[in-house]
DNA sequence: AGAAATTTGTCCGTATGTATC
DNA sequence: AGATACATACGGACAAATTTC
């Protein structure tokens, strides 16, 4: 098989195919999308196209993948808007051995916390916690 | 030779390696880079990885590509700031006490971690951490 | 204007490494 | 420890856009 790409490329079609079962609910959100070797299958297509799509949907926010677990729908953001409150706090926290090595400091060392409390109904859907260096100046 | 790539991938290699010539000055700003086979010559990897490496020079806004022309290093934004890229990665984490209250599991239950790295010429300014439940439903 | 050369884009198939289950 | 799934890397082939002759 050649590599006839006229028009639209092949990996696109692929990706448009799967954004379309996922905006239908076809793949619902929070499951994982198919392997890639199921799509590599299904489209008889080279995992390295198959990848290009699943590429293309994770810039667009639409899905992230894990390395061994697989490619998972990106929950859907606009539905949480209805009944949900933030709770917000600030603290100070030490750097453990992660943190230290992205912010290139001792282990330890103060970083500033800050966690958001994201509530639906009542119980809490999401925690969301931003480091960042002390303000020094 | 087979593919080791033994902790830093290669494309990360070689994409470091052109930023240090790029931010040095070594490749002035709005010349092209190296034709991609004068980059495969050089570093000795397959036209893919050196691809991939441009790639992600590309999404940090360091340099764009034209079809059949080239790839041209972005003239200086110099203006600062807006030289920020992020970096998402998705695994699965072990609820703290605190998690584990606050998402009403037991302590060590999974729970899935989205982190972004925001970056700031190249340092590490901010680490977003979410936190959700697995397959919510 | 047209043909050839150059350069990036797409696609295939395969092999091996690494993380997770 | 074995199986599964994604990540990295190689090499080859053809397509499409641009430049050069």
């Amino acid at each position: 098989m050649p590599t006839p790409h006229y028009g639209q490329p092949r990996y696109r079609a692929i990706a448009d195919e799967l954004r379309e079962r996922i905006e239908s609910g076809v793949i619902p959100r929070g499951v994982p999308l198919p392997t890639e070797s199921a799509l590599t299958a299904e489209f008889r297509a080279a995992r390295g196209t198959v990848r290009q799509a699943i590429a293309a949907l994770r810039d667009a926010g639409l899905v992230a993948t894990q390395h061994g677990r697989g490619t998972y729908v990106t929950p859907d953001q606009h539905q949480l808007a209805e009944n949900s409150e933030t709770e917000t706090q600030q603290r100070k926290v030490a750097a453990d051995a992660e943190l230290a090595a992205l912010f290139a400091v001792e282990v330890g060392a103060a970083l500033v916390e800050e966690q958001i409390l994201i509530r639906a109904n009542g119980a809490v859907g999401t925690v969301v916690r931003t480091y960042r260096m002390p303000q020094t100046k």
